[in-house]
Formats: structure tokens, sequence, C-alpha cells
RNA sequence: GCCCCGUUCUUCUAGCGGCCUAGGAAUCCGGCUUCUCAUGCCGGCAGCACGGGUUCGAAUCCCGUACGGGGUACCA
């Protein structure tokens, strides 16, 4: 039973716990509940509150925060509630929130199965709401009730929580209950700065992420790796396989830092991994033009050796789509301006091309070493200089330095637009 | 201020008293493969925060210091 627990009616905003549980559920976990909201357990909350408060161990306060503040400053040091109220027998009003009386002496002690045993000594407790003036319950009290209700084996939550969890603990004994969970609180996430990862902050929108053509099981299998590290030391594998190894007692407890140039690493080699055929639909949705489909379908493979992320898919092809090539203005000067050869190289090329039949890659290089070999791009040996006479036939076809595999490249182009576009960078030259 | 916690290369980690002159991965830098790029392979740079103990022996156990994080709400 999984539960996202957010308590304030003022605040609660449908839509984003939708947003929750849309990206729960691209990351793989599966969810078939409905939300529930907190008025409808109501009554749940409020029986506990009226035993807290028969049995003594909660109170009224009709402080206001500047109140306590103030005291607290007057007092020369920590803030925090006094327990002004404590012994003042007020009677519930519109401005009393309800608080609870906290043990003053003992300890409160309990065992995280990452962080080991954790104590905490009550006198240092101070007594926190539970209902607020408006009647509405607050995390801690919503929190246990719905716990032991529910029946929630596990608490599995970030850092943050450790200091709410003898309060929570010591509620659960007031109320009597005889119910205990299993603990992990996990290590929070920072940035470059070492602060914990904030929405306001920083990018942690799974959405972005996903936006940007990272695969879920790349973006579990990197996260799986942060304060935690497989034994064999195979980083990178399968989400079966991590499942098998993971053990929430392995996870380190020290904040780890997120790192996406190595998540990008992760999500490249996720993306090789794929069989063809899913490759294509994962590009899919990331595919604005038409024809970009058909046109990927024939270098797929070379393309998808040559992503780490599903945006950069697009761009890699976008020479071979149904549109006005676009020449890089750095690659052009690069190749064509300052390298000596360009012209003679291309004009050798068009002719080596012109009467080409059939139209495939290895005939493709075949013409193209000749026309190296004709201009003088040669070795030693005699033999073409690919490496050098490549580029201003690449530049004069797909307008950038770099990119797929020249000759599959225009096999796929097509032996019309090849021949177009090497004339037109010619004339230009 | 007070409470809780953490600290192994730049980063994520392995390590739970001898297999450690500390292993892997990302990044960066070389080299090989190669039609560019990418992949693949080979190599390199770089770390146990500091100081005391305990022990025949400490990255590993204990104490302290420094640094860092989390919490301290009528938020969750």
């Amino acid at each position: 039973l999984l539960r996202i627990e957010d308590t304030d009616t003022e605040r609660n905003r449908p839509e984003l716990t939708q947003n929750i549980l849309d990206m729960l559920g691209w990351l793989g976990l599966r969810w078939d509940g409905e939300p529930v909201h907190q008025s409808e357990r109501a009554a749940l909350y409020a029986g506990a509150a009226e035993r807290l408060l028969v049995a003594g161990r909660a109170y009224w306060c009709d402080c206001t925060a500047e109140a306590t503040q103030a005291r607290a400053k007057e007092r020369g040091g920590p803030p925090g509630y006094d327990g002004f109220c404590r012994d003042r027998q007020l009677e519930r009003g519109p401005t009393t929130a309800l608080r609870f009386r906290t043990p003053d002496e003992g300890a409160t002690t309990f065992d995280d199965i990452v962080r080991g045993q954790v104590a905490v000594e009550n006198r240092t407790l101070e007594d926190f709401v539970l209902l607020r003036s408006s009647g509405t319950p607050t995390f801690l009290l919503a929190n246990i009730v719905d716990d032991a209700d529910m029946g929630i084996t596990h608490v599995v939550r970030g850092e943050e929580h450790v200091n709410g969890t003898p309060k929570y603990l010591c509620l659960g004994d007031a109320l009597g209950l005889a119910y205990r969970p299993v603990f992990a609180h996990l290590p929070v996430l920072v940035n470059e700065q070492r602060k914990k990862l904030s929405k306001r902050r920083d990018s942690v929108s799974v959405q972005a992420f996903r936006d940007e053509g990272y695969l879920p099981s790349a973006m579990v299998n990197y996260l799986a790796l942060l304060g935690w590290g497989p034994k064999d030391g195979i980083e990178v594998r399968p989400l079966a396989e991590i499942q098998e190894q993971f053990r929430l007692e392995d996870v380190g407890s020290a904040p780890a830092f997120f790192d996406v140039k190595k998540l990008q690493h992760v999500n490249a080699e996720h993306l090789r991994a794929l069989p063809v055929d899913q490759f294509l639909d994962e590009s899919r949705p990331f595919l604005e033009h038409g024809d970009a489909i058909g046109v990927l379908r024939t270098v797929a493979s070379l393309v998808q050796e040559r992503v780490r992320l599903l945006s950069e898919v697009e761009p890699m092809i976008a020479f071979l789509l149904d549109a006005p090539l676009v020449v890089d203005d750095d690659a052009w000067t690069k190749t064509m301006v300052k390298g000596k050869a360009a012209p003679e190289m291309l004009r050798a090329t068009i002719e080596a091309l012109v009467g080409l039949e059939p139209w495939d890659a290895d005939d493709i290089r075949g013409a193209i070493e000749g026309a190296a070999v004709t201009v003088g791009l040669v070795n030693a040996e005699g033999h073409a200089q690919l490496s050098k006479a490549q580029g201003p036939v690449r530049v004069a076809t797909t307008g950038r330095t770099v990119g797929p595999p020249l000759f599959e490249s225009l096999e796929a182009l097509g032996k019309e637009r090849t021949i177009a576009r090497l004339r037109a960078a010619s004339a230009r030259l």
C-alpha cells in the first residue's frame, strides 16, 4: 500500500496529486487506488484528538505565531513553542489549536533500516499542534492515525522526517496504539551547493526529464545508484536485476549529489540496449516532422548508437527530412573555406556519383574513394584518405561535420537530393 | 541556540579489523579501432576530512575537532 499524504485542505490541489501519480506511473509504479480526501476520514482524526484530550495528553492553545516567537526571543534563544498554554485549561474556541503534551522525561528510540538506532530525549520535543484552529489535522496526527488504521508496514521516506518520528511515536503511545512500522529514512538528494534539492530552486521535475527524452528505466536505474551500489559493480542493468539486488539495509545515509552527466550516460546505454523497433516507438513522441518516423526507420540503428537523449534523434536526421538543408556556419567555414581541396573534391564527387548505379552505400563509398584519388587525397600507399575526403561531401549534404556514417546517409538521402546539394555547395564555393 | 545525522577520487559508490601500495562507474586526458561522430577496447589523472586512542594490525572500532546536511511551522 502506497500512501501519498497531503492533509492541508486549503492547499489541496487535485491536479498536483494527479501529476504525482502520472509520474510514478511513468516510472513504472502501478497504482490501483483512488485518492482519498481527508474529509472522508475526519471522524477518525477527531476521535483520536478527543481521546488525547480526555486523557490529558493534549490541550487547547490560543497563542499566535507572533506571540510564540516574541516569547522565544525574550527568552533569549531557541525558537519554538514553550508550552505557554499547557495548564491554562482553555476551552475550544475559534482561534484555538490543539497541542500535544509531549512527555517531560524519558527518551524515544526507534530502529531505522538505513540509519540504525536513533534516540531522542523526550524533553527536547516541543508541544506540537495536532489540530489547527480550523479543525483540520496536521501531518503528524493524520500520519499515525492513518498508518495504524491502514496497517502500513513500512515507512520509507526522506531524511527530513527523522526528527518528526519521535513525535509520531509518542503520539502513538499516548493513543495506546500497539503499532510500530518499519522505518527507513533515505538520504536526501542535494544540488551542487550541497543543499537539499528543492522544487523552487532546482530542476527536479520528473516531467522535465521525460520531456528531454530520458527513458523511465534509465531514470530508475540511475536513482537506484544514489546512496547504493550493486555488489557486483555492474551499475547499468535491467530493472529486474536491480530489484533482485536492492536492499534498503544497504543504502547509505549520506546525502547524494544528483549528477545529470551520469544520468545521461545511463540513459544512452539503456537507449542502445533497446531493440530497434522499440527505439522507434520511444522516439516517435519526440519527432515533430510528419515524415521523420519514416526517415528514421531507414537509419534507426545508426542513430540509436549516437544519441544520449531521445530529443537528440530528430536533429540528427534533420538533413534527411523533406525540408530545406540548413548548413551550419562553423562547419562551412572549417571544412569548405579552410579546407583546401574542398572545391575539387566536390566537383570530382559529383562527377563520380552522377552516373552511379545502383545507389547503395558500398558503391557510393567506392565512387567517393575514386574521387578522392582523382584530386590527390591519398596516403603514402596511394589509397584514398577518406577521413579528409568525406568532410566537404558531408557538410555539403548534411550541413554538419558530424552525423551518422556518410555512405549510409547518402543512400538514405537518395541520388537526386545528394547531387543537388553537392552542386549547390559547389556553386556557393 | 537546541535536537538528529553524515564525511572514501571532481561526482556516484565498493569496502563492514589483515585479501587495500583502497576496487568500480561517470567526467576529463591520452592511445588503438574507424569515412566524421558515436560505439568498442587499452591506458592515465585523482580519494580514506583532521587529531587522538584501542589493536600485533584500522578506510573499517571508540573519543574529540572541523566541515557538511536535516529538523526545530496552525507546510508536508
